[in-house]
DNA sequence: TTGCAAACG
DNA sequence: TACTCGTTTGCAA
DNA sequence: CTCCACATC
DNA sequence: TACTGATGTGGAG
């Protein structure tokens, strides 16, 4: 028992940062998770990486030992110019709604099956999750999770396998909602959008009650409503599931609201640089704030600026036009492969995939990268740039082929042994 | 690791009374197999009955504590009364045969999809294995272990599910050949037989290479030839798979090969039989003579009289005729079920399953008996006697139902929560 | 340009 | 047996 | 007769 | 998430 207690530094731990895991019995799920790993590869990958972020630790706590009163004068009256800049700037006159399905798959599934309806069930398979209705959830079962460890954790879990083309489709139908809001309109993913209600607002004068009674009844779609996108996009998940929450536009709302937020709640702030915080005795905004002079001199310049930003409650007021994408690619999992030939032919199949993908959206790109990952879950890319750009599966092939062949003939121990093969073009123009 | 090797007083480790089982890592082995069962209700209910044993042993060794040398010394004055009686009536006459097919229904697998030949297999399902081929035995893997558990012992290990009818028809063509040596053999299961060569021999003058050059080339068979049962019995596993053992027809040598001979390679010897015997320091047969005064005081007269007999070499010399069936049966294992009507409509139709099967050999029975194994895999059987023979799947049904009801309002907690539901017919007359 | 780690849904 | 896939970003070499 | 434990394949 | 199913024997109450 006690053992689990120590989770914080256990990378397999339940990850409890999602709406709907709250005020569970996390000792006994984290338990279950931690019999059912220890001791794969899985596993062991994950205590390396662990290992890794601790010797980043470190390194960081040494750095701050090498920090003098005269750094953190120096620091703390930049940060304090900076703020002055900010708050300069700092909009509190535009209106944007972060929208986000409710267990966005499963609501779909569930719609089509309504027996589901009273059932924990989760969409995916045995080896994987894409997300679990609210109701596994209640047993620990959530997105990223495999699916045989869910089972322990929720022995009646229904497992539906993925329709992704349902899950398109119904959200072509969300997003046409979203268009009559706001025809700028930036779609995060599938089931999430930020919206500018400001122009709305201003012609209509009144709230819709919910976007939900116009459209598709897949799924209810809670809102986050703030001045700002950061601020949207955390209140969003506050009154997870079927709920909004709206931050009124004040900066006394908003320096309140940030004030006890947790950081890793920010999206940005992931697990790594949650646990790098804390280090530094920060785990909420607040924390952020008062210590940002020794963030400034330990952190990347995009880093503590970012969070300079999160302490004060700012981001960015207006959305920003859908960009281009920049990458395509294909990747599959797939049992223990060593024999050579498996593998390029495997490869080959690969490139004819990501030419398909590319043709469709009539795209060429100079970078190939094929990706690696063996029996260990250690993952490797390697990249080439060509000076012409490329389309077809024979062109991406004939650059895939020989990076593989490097690899396998690199490898030690022979043979390469293999979990996962994928490639990416990149360098569109 | 030290855990593990304490193995004799752990139900769960591996069962290696096994042809193909020997010299294995049996610690890694025992490490997963443990590993996997851990927590499991089957586990649990396998410890609890396991202390059951232990109690039983400790009742024992009171009473041997009670044994006065008074008791021992007119003990073993009865013993070599009966040892006199027994060798006056030794019979190394006759020439007794046992054959058994190895890995049997893997054989018939393998035979019908050679690709299987040189990979580690099993029949059965994820939930249970019937039988395994020696390829797959080197890593453990064998009847009656679950194929969860064998993947993670051999994770290349491949699964073909049960063809009962292929097995039922092989096995009825090697019989044809076993009529050839001795119309009055006696079948103990699908791919095992006695046969009493005596007369064959007489005949012929000359024993056959094999039957394998005759029959259905689906499997190899092995041999034990002995002067009698339980001698061509041990002596069929000696030289497994695909050789045969033949024990001299004199006193000398069987009294030799007895003697080291462990007691668990005795057909009717089995864990809990040898784990007493164990307490008691013996394990091989011939600690069975030394020690034949203490057996008769603390075992019933049909148990010290089989140890007498095993330890002196004897066994039936003569195959007696196949004897008419006494119960037929059918059960089901299943995820847990509570409802009340499903359990009924389940039961229904195993009684209907149970008609149809009595109506096949024109059985009637007058004891009904209805078995319930719950999801702590604790079994109880209720029985009925009736004044008349029954047969219709109604008549069953209308005892069986009410034998459910019975359990099911008696249950507490309520409600009965089932893993298993069976019924069974007996006294034919 | 390359390779990797972190993050998100 | 079974621990994803597609995409972006930032950092360091 | 009933129930259970043990054993086999 | 998955630990059988058919049959027989013996012993105790
Ligand atoms: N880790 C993941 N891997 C693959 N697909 C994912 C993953 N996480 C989420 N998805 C897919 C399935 C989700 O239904 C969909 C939307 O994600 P997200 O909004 O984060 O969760 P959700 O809509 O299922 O639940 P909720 O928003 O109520 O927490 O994206
Ligand atoms: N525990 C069991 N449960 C169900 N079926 C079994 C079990 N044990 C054996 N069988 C079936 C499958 C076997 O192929 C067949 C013959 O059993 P048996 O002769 O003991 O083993 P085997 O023929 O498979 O291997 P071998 O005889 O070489 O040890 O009976
Ligand atoms: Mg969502
Ligand atoms: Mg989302
Ligand atoms: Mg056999
Ligand atoms: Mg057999």
């Amino acid at each position: 028992n006690f053992q689990y207690m120590e989770e914080k530094n256990i990378k397999m731990a339940l990850n409890d940062n999602k709406a709907g895991m709250e005020g569970l019995d996390r000792d006994k799920i984290n338990k279950i998770i931690m019999e059912s790993s220890k001791g794969s590869k899985f596993y062991e990958n994950e205590v390396k990486r662990e290992q890794q972020v601790n010797q980043r630790i470190d390194k960081m706590m040494l750095q701050k030992e090498q920090i003098t009163e005269q750094h953190l004068k120096k620091a703390q009256a930049q940060v304090a110019r900076m703020v002055v800049e900010l708050e300069k700037r700092r909009d509190l006159t535009r209106v944007i709604v972060h929208v986000d399905m409710d267990a966005f798959y499963a609501a779909v599934e569930m719609r089509d099956c309504p027996e589901l309806k009273d059932k924990p069930m989760a969409v995916g398979s045995m080896s994987m999750l894409s997300t679990s209705n609210y109701h596994a959830r209640k047993y620990g079962v959530r997105a990223a999770m495999p699916g045989f460890i869910a089972k322990k954790l929720c022995p009646n879990l229904v497992i539906v396998p993925t329709n992704f083309d349902k899950y398109r489709a119904v959200s072509s139908e969300i997003r046409e909602i979203f268009a009559d809001y706001d025809p700028n309109f930036m779609p995060m993913s599938l089931d999430e959008a930020y919206l500018d209600f400001t122009e709305h607002l201003e012609k209509r004068q009144s709230w819709p009650d919910s976007l939900r009674t116009h459209h598709y009844r897949a799924s209810s779609n809670p809102k986050g409503i703030a001045p700002n996108m950061m601020l949207a996009k955390v209140c969003s998940d506050k009154n997870k599931p079927n709920g909004q929450y709206r931050l009124p536009s004040t900066r006394e709302a908003v320096m309140e609201f940030v004030c006890n937020l947790p950081v890793r709640k920010v999206s940005g702030i992931g697990k790594v640089s949650e646990k790098l915080l804390n280090a530094l005795g920060i785990s909420s905004c607040s924390h952020l704030g008062q210590k940002m002079a020794l963030l400034s001199l330990l952190f990347s310049e995009t880093a503590w600026h970012h969070f300079l930003q999160v302490s004060l409650g700012l981001g960015s007021a207006f959305i920003p036009r859908h960009e281009e994408r920049k990458s395509m690619s294909t990747e599959r999992t797939f049992k223990e492969m060593s024999a050579a030939e498996e593998q390029l032919s495997l490869c080959r199949e690969l490139c004819e995939d990501l030419a398909n993908d590319l043709k469709k959206e009539g795209l060429k790109g100079k970078t190939v990268t094929l990706k690696l990952k063996n029996v260990n879950f250690e993952v490797k890319t390697r990249a080439l740039t060509l000076s012409y750009p490329v389309a077809t599966a024979d062109e991406i092939f004939a650059v895939a082929k020989d990076l593989l062949k490097t690899e396998r003939d690199n490898e030690s121990p022979q043979p390469l042994r293999l979990r996962l093969m994928g490639n990416q073009i990149k360098q569109f123009n």
